[in-house]
DNA sequence: TCAGAAAGGGTAACCGGTTACACATAGAAA
DNA sequence: TTTCTATGTGTAACCGGTTACCCTTTCTGA
């Protein structure tokens, strides 16, 4: 690769000259950029980023922090994410944290030595102080961190209002819920949804609200156990679109017919809700946009511009199919 | 962030100094060594990777070329290499290249910039010619870019067989295939091993060979049209899972029960197969595996180590379960 | 006519590490 | 005792950019 030294020989000029050219910065004669330009071309020149990052104490580059790639929740942020980073002329450099503490501090100071710009975090682990202590900007996704920082959510509850309603009105009449894990605050968000809607019906007790794990497994679980203990459910709202599937599965291993005898509802509208048999009904999320939104507000932040609004609520929509 | 210098000056030595202790190379005197690492700690020094780059002409990163993360086949590739990566001490940067050429050409010349040390990818539009040029090792991955250059693929060829002879085996008769693009590698070895079982049977004939496009709308229709034309099939081998699921969802809106009327194989062996009610029956790819591999195969690769062998063939698995 | 501003471009310090080289000292071998 | 080698440490060049500062030349306006 040929460096800024053998394109200013090549010109006839000083390397600072070339770095005026480049940045287009300063004084520069017509026919010196010519020559530069010229010589630019002909050894195909491309500048250094790393050496760049170095004097600016800024690599073009930003942290993506999810718990796991392979939830699939995540691929779809992260293309957003990825996309709009990419538009505006960063890189991402993607982490696997699996909620771990230990790993999430080990990417952490692996970005700040990289000299990253900022960061995207998606993590229930997370505390205030270890970001702040960071000094880069740091936007939080679908999990909150800390009021005051930058954060983009759902409505969570609003969502689980509108799942639950929808159900009541689909005829249910016994309604469960398939909770995401204790202390995670979009699942408890979500429960606390249900539980406004519900709590005043004569039907309800606690034990219609059962605990899932986020996954499939935990879910099937729990359903199998909540339909023996109450044959009377004809409607779940789950948590998420997973633990949705897996209430599916478990039905279908009862023998129950899915809508029929049991209508189910998830929540996130991942890409996978839409290949089941019967296709999920779901209180979906805009994920694309809310990537989009946080990459886009990360950029403003970086470059220190005014972003009046850091906290960003977005709203859910149900998207009725065939499982309802 | 701390600096080498204001450590060495805290230690009282030179900045030579600790860097041989923070390398563990050259002479360093036991007391020096402990003087250096309390100042060390004292100052919570971490180095700057972004002047050791410069200096090395290396950073610690790889990066992953993809075409699209949100491709279920993806997240789980994407795990394993960041996970590989991560155990040797290398960070990840994400490129969806959509196989575009440009993209991808604009995605190598970044990556180059920013020194990474090697990549990975999977694309079936880069050239061996684009990969020479970089002078980096690349690693390609599913898709073989060319003969020579360090290549980890699967028994497509022996997948194809052994999903044909096993609908065969299972009582079908009339078997169609949906095949990937065409031009596309394993989308051509998997459509020659279906080929290869079926052509002499007296049924067959080239039009139960049809295209899809390794996406769920191309598939549905393509069962649509070909479950019209040729209303005798009773077994579906597709050359994806995604196709194969939409294969799945064509029978459904027809009618036909999957599988007592239609049996329906897949490949690849993503997650998703296992969420679909019937599970899907497909050849598995040991994806995780293979990005492991792939990883490790470019971290020696990297480090100038012999490596015998850089081109890799994965067995595949047949796995059983309600779709046939 | 002449001061001051604008335009054009070079020199060298700097970013934060690594390492070649120089130098000093101590112990081992001759 | 002398010489050689191993050990220990500092100085400064270097990686490839950016930019503060300086110097010249040309233009503008009073």
């Amino acid at each position: 690769m040929a460096s800024i030294k053998e394109v200013a020989k090549l010109a006839g000029v000083s390397v600072a000259t070339v770095s005026r050219v480049l940045n287009d910065k300063g004084y520069v004669g017509q026919h010196t950029r010519e020559m530069v330009e010229q010589a630019i071309k002909e050894l195909n020149y491309k500048p250094n980023e790393v050496a760049r990052s170095l004097f600016k104490k800024q690599s073009s580059t930003i942290g993506l922090i999810v718990p796991d790639i392979m939830n699939p929740y995540f691929p779809e942020l992260a293309r957003a994410v990825e996309d709009t980073a990419s538009k505006f002329g960063y890189n991402v450099i993607l982490c696997n944290s699996d909620e771990d503490k230990v790993k999430e501090q080990a990417y952490l100071d692996m970005l700040q030595q990289n000299y990253v710009n900022g960061i995207i975090v998606s993590s229930n682990t997370m505390t205030a102080e270890q970001v702040i202590k960071l000094n880069i900007p740091v936007v939080s996704i679908d999990r909150e961190i800390s009021k005051g920082l930058p954060t983009i959510v759902v409505e969570n509850m609003k969502g689980a209002h509108t799942a639950t309603r929808y159900l009541i009105s689909k005829g249910c009449s016994r309604i469960a819920h398939i909770r995401g894990p204790q202390g995670v605050v979009n699942a408890d968000e979500r429960c606390e949804g249900y539980r406004e809607v519900v709590q005043q019906e004569s039907w309800f007790s606690e034990s219609y609200i059962v605990d899932g794990d986020y996954d499939m497994e935990s879910s099937i679980e729990a359903t199998l156990e909540l339909l023996k203990t109450h044959p009377e459910i004809d409607g779940i709202f789950a948590a998420n679109d997973i633990m949705a599937i897996g209430a599916m599965k478990a039905a279908n291993q009862l023998g129950t017919k899915v809508p029929d005898e049991l209508a189910i509802v998830g929540f996130d509208g991942i890409k996978l809700s839409s290949v089941t048999i019967p296709e999920l009904t779901t209180i979906v999320q805009p994920i694309y946009e809310m990537g989009e939104k946080a990459t886009k507000m990360l950029v403003s932040l970086m470059n220190q511009q005014e972003v009046g609004q850091t906290y960003y609520k977005f709203d859910v929509d149900l998207i009725e199919r065939n499982s309802t």
